[in-house]
RNA sequence: GCCCGGGUGGUGGAAUGGCAGACACGGCCGCCUUAAAAGCGGCUGCUGAGAGGCGUGCGGGUUCGAUUCCCGCCCCGGGCACCA
């Protein structure tokens, strides 16, 4: 893969100069680190008991506590390497985890590798290196970057994607998936089983009406398929010739491009695997309620799902219905014309052989018949790339196709047109033509010169084109005076009485396509026989293995052949394609499938193998899954306490695994409802990036701030930028960086208290020595720098900083439980800044170890050695969490600010629980020269505060 | 255009109806040092000689009191976008 990241230089933290002997240096910190890293390891300090299997554990100090599953989305492990603002999150979730663990959780963490996936195939493409290869040296080298920051994970636990024990579940899900249905009536998952025993036994009628014995095998075979939440279709989807693979909707990009590689992506037919995610599209909409995540992702997920409440009306013509979907079926009155989308299925057998008489002149597009007007304007819109079917949005452009359809309630013949603004992917390709109250149909209308009838009354003083707001209905007959929702109500109930239609809702979302014409995922574990219809493989013939192949360049393909595939990498492994199996009915030739699944499937799932890493029976033992991620109480979604990572997921991985998760419910292999009950996106570290005049980038590192203002750079002036950290923008700063110049645990200490831990700020290198300096303070309180002994004494605290001790004991935990970690910081470094500042002989024991105990999430290494030093034999793990005492928290005395028309004019010190005339006498005396003669009109005691 | 966030010192940020700027960086001054670095201590929103005045994007409002709540704008970031 690429090669090592440039990194900046970094100034060491100390000089070479005479510091004292036992001062806390960069050097020192690294040293404990590495013993405290080596001991964790040794010890297996971090793992997490369950509660039965073979990670049981009844000796653990945490087995059979309240459980916390924290949960970070695991890496893909590209060959750039880490950079300073990867870990935010994992540190973030340490410190957490880490302090959940001391005040008494049993507390799952660990870390895993989603590392099927395209840069590593690329990368094969261009060099022949295979991509196992790559992706596990990455993998490797992750994992001891990541050591170095000390988080605290289970280790045993750990999983990559791409292991052959991993993947044979993501395959064994699969035909979990495959091997179901969705049964409406019950609103859930079901085995595919069941259906075929209602056709069988006849409670379900066939399509046709046929009785089940009567059908053929072929025609049995198809309707099962057609129902699986797992299915083969020619689909229109999205082909991007510069990855080589079909994409998924949501992995392209609103000006139709990949989102990986940014590559154009067309719409063509293939038959690709799908998987039925707009069967769960309600339920992941209505329990997106029940998630404790951030308002903006539920709204993005929200706006992908797309669910629109309305009607179905349908259209007479002659020999047959159009149907449309309309949100608005109050406006039927207004409904002027009809368009279909261009591709739309009825359109050929709607076109006239010519033009009606009286046809209008603009309708035609120039053309001599309607057929040939279709036919051109197909070609035109289907010409058009995204990005220009955008930026063309607001010319409407159109053909009459030479027919007439009947407006159900006022029985006009109304023309039907095409054109591109009607999608075929929406609704029913369909919709009526309502100028009055929609602004698109109103643009329509003006340039085929259509009619336009207002039905709804728009106010006096509305001067706009169509009225999309509400108000009484007019021109509309039965419906007259009535409201938006009341006339919605009553036309409803007069299409259904009459025939003409029914309520029905609408999703925006898409069925997943599910196949890539990839080598570096999983192989699907279905094979085809000589029918062409695909076969599950029993889960016994589980792992299907990825073949060895020496070309795994995609081909692409005749993109104007209809008929034509893509080519598969996997199809060249022709003595692994062509199979001999014995699926029950003896020994015959099979034919595999040679597409790979998408990479989303490894993480649509990892969080339950991490509970259950090595099980060889079961994807997960359910012992374990009710354990770490039950319903904590009826009604509870269940799932992950606490999932941090970044928000690019918000409708990708975390809408696929939702479905997953659905599906394994709803088939009864886990029993919550939902993968992850809390989510949390963490911010984003970016940095500072400088060009010089040419416009190239110059090393940020070297780049001063001139007394002038503005940046020179070997003084030069620079223009600064601000941005991602990136190796072409000469700003990367890396852990490792860090580590050495002052060690991991200031490195994590500064990037804790840069600022809440879901905002992005930029990176300064300069503000990192601020932490240092906070752990030197702390090491100098219990270690004298020059003998290396400790200078903790047992003789009581001072009154003042045992109450701020106190004080920052409950401020820290309400910090911490609340993922506050930057206020805890601040809190920790006022304590140590305020020991230092007293303690001249030494350190008072009853302040040095509850600091040292409040500073392990941080700086995890630095307070295990001072714990030690202290004289505790334990880890400082699984010590408790120091408890504040309630009597400490109030002082004695209360200092009252004292306000004159909301200005402070002085204050006064009373005793705490002095009444209120005693506040009130104070106050008035001391602000006795504001008021001068003239009389307090209204004085106010807040208790405690004012 | 619609939907979410957000706007506070030179910088990152704190305070969610009650002393604006905790904590940290940077800057200035001092101690220590032959010197420098490190460390330690002090000062550091703007303005003013000072008393004081002003100050949380802008303009209104509610309140004894507003960074915080309400109304209307402006700007920045993100998402969606011909979805009927």
């Amino acid at each position: 893969m690429s090669e090592a990241t440039d990194t900046m230089a970094v100034e060491p933290a100390s000089g070479a100069g005479d510091v004292p002997p036992f001062r806390y240096t960069a050097a020192m910190a690294n040293e404990i680190e590495a013993r405290w890293q080596d001991f964790w390891a040794d010890n297996g300090t971090f793992h997490s008991p369950n509660p039965s299997g073979p990670l049981a554990d009844p000796g653990h100090p945490r087995y059979g506590a309240e459980k916390l599953y924290v949960l970070d989305m695991f890496p893909y492990p590209s060959g750039a390497g880490l950079h300073v603002g990867h870990p935010l999150g994992y540190i973030g979730t340490d410190s957490y985890a880490r302090y959940q663990r001391m005040v008494g959780r049993n507390v799952l963490h660990t870390m895993g590798f989603d590392a099927f996936g395209l840069p590593a195939e690329q990368y094969a493409v261009q060099t022949g290196q295979h991509p196992r290869a790559t992706t596990e040296a990455n993998i490797e080298r992750y994992r001891s970057q990541l050591r170095r920051l000390g988080l605290a994970h289970d280790d045993r636990r750990s999983v990559a994607t791409i292991d052959v024990g991993f993947y044979r579940w993501t395959q064994w899900i699969f035909l979990q998936v495959f091997n179901s249905w969705y049964d409406t009536d019950a609103n859930r998952a079901r085995p595919i089983a069941d259906l075929i025993a209602a056709y069988a036994d006849g409670s379900r009628p066939t399509p046709d009406g046929r009785r089940w014995a009567d059908l053929s095998e072929i025609e049995r075979r198809t309707i099962i398929d057609d129902h699986r939440l797992a299915y083969v279709a020619e689909a229109p989807v999205n082909w991007c010739p510069g990855l080589g693979t079909a994409l998924a909707d949501a992995e392209v990009t609103a000006d139709g491009r990949s989102e990986r590689g940014n590559f154009p992506v067309f719409k063509r037919h293939l038959r690709q695997w799908m998987m039925r995610i707009t069967a769960y599209a309600d339920r992941l909409l209505a329990d997106l309620d029940r998630l404790d995540w951030p308002e903006k992702v539920r709204t993005m997920q929200r706006n992908w799902i797309g669910r629109s409440v309305g009607a179905h009306v349908d259209f007479a013509f002659d020999g047959g219905t159009i149907r449309v979907f309309t949100t608005r079926p109050d406006t039927l009155f207004g409904a002027t014309y009809l368009v279909l989308a261009p591709e739309h299925a009825a359109v050929d057998a709607l076109v006239a052989a010519a033009w009606p008489a009286g046809t209008v002149a603009a309708w035609t597009g120039g053309h001599a018949t309607p057929v040939e007007a279709v036919a051109s304007y197909r070609r035109f819109a289907a010409g058009k790339s995204d990005v220009e079917r955008q930026s063309d949005a607001k010319e409407k452009t159109g053909v009459f196709i030479g027919a007439y359809a009947t407006n159900p309630v006022t029985g006009a013949g109304i023309p039907v047109f095409i054109a591109d603004y009607v999608l075929a992917g929406y609704g029913t390709g369909a919709i009526m033509g309502v100028p009055g109250q929609d602004e698109r149909d109103w643009e329509f209308a003006e340039v085929f010169e259509l009619p336009i009838i207002r039905t709804v009354r728009p106010p006096a003083d509305f001067a706009g084109r169509a009225y999309t707001g509400d108000g009484p209905a007019i021109n509309s007959a039965f419906l007259d005076g009535l409201g938006i929702a009341d006339a919605k109500a009553k036309i409803s109930e007069w299409l259904t009485a009459e025939g003409h239609g029914t309520d029905a809702i609408t999703y925006r979302l898409r069925d997943w396509l599910f196949s890539r014409q990839r080598y570096w995922g999983e192989p699907f574990p279905i094979v085809y026989d000589d029918t062409g219809l695909p076969i599950a493989l029993p889960e016994s013939m589980l792992p299907v293995e990825l073949p060895e192949i020496d070309d795994f360049s995609p081909r692409t393909f005749a993109p104007d052949d209809a008929a034509s595939n893509p080519e598969t990498p996997l199809s060249r492994a022709t003595d692994w394609v062509q199979v001999t199996l014995d699926l029950g009915d003896g020994p015959k030739r099979y034919t595999r499938e040679t597409n790979t699944m998408p990479n989303w499937a490894g993480s649509c799932w990892y969080e339950l193998r991490y509970l259950d890493p090595d099980d060889d029976k079961a994807f997960v033992d359910p012992d374990s899954e009710r354990y770490w991620m039950g319903p904590r109480r009826p009604g509870d979604v269940g799932g992950v306490d606490l999932y941090v990572g970044g928000v690019e997921h918000a409708v990708l991985h975390l809408l696929y695994a939702r479905f997953w998760h659905k599906v394994l419910f709803d088939l009864g292999h886990v029993s919550s409802e939902e993968p992850y009950r809390q989510l949390y996106n963490q911010g984003y570290i970016q940095a500072y990036a400088y060009t010089d005049a040419r416009g190239v980038y110059v090393p940020a590192d070297e780049v001063v701030e001139s007394a002038q203002g503005g940046y020179r750079y070997r003084d030069q002036p620079v223009t600064r930028e601000y941005g991602k950290m990136g190796k072409s923008l000469r700003n990367v700063v890396t852990p490792e960086d860090m580590c050495s110049a002052y060690g991991a645990d200031t490195f994590r200490v500064y990037e804790m208290s840069m600022g809440p831990l879901d905002v992005s700020r930029p990176w300064d290198t300069r503000a990192v020595v601020g932490s240092q300096r906070f752990l030197q303070r702390l090491w100098r309180l219990v270690v004298d720098e020059n003998t290396g002994q400790t200078r903790v004494v047992d003789s009581p605290a001072d009154d003042e900083s045992r109450r701020l001790l106190h004080r920052v004991i409950d401020g820290v935990r309400t910090d911490m439980d609340g993922i506050r970690m930057n206020t805890a910081i601040a809190k920790l470094i006022e304590l140590t800044n305020r020991a230092t500042v007293v303690s001249t002989v030494g350190t008072p024991r009853e302040i040095a170890e509850p600091l040292v105990l409040m500073t392990a999430p941080f700086a995890p290494h630095l307070a295990e050695e001072l714990w030690h030093r202290l004289g505790h034999d334990e880890t400082i793990t699984y010590a408790s969490f120091p408890v504040a005492d309630p009597a400490l928290l109030v002082d004695a005395t209360v200092t009252y600010p004292v306000q004159v028309n909301g200005k402070v004019r002085g204050r006064v010190e009373v005793a705490a629980d002095a009444a209120e005339e005693t506040v009130r006498a104070a106050a008035l005396a001391e602000v006795a020269d504001h008021l001068g003669d003239r009389e307090p009109r209204k004085v106010i005691v807040v208790a405690g505060r004012m």
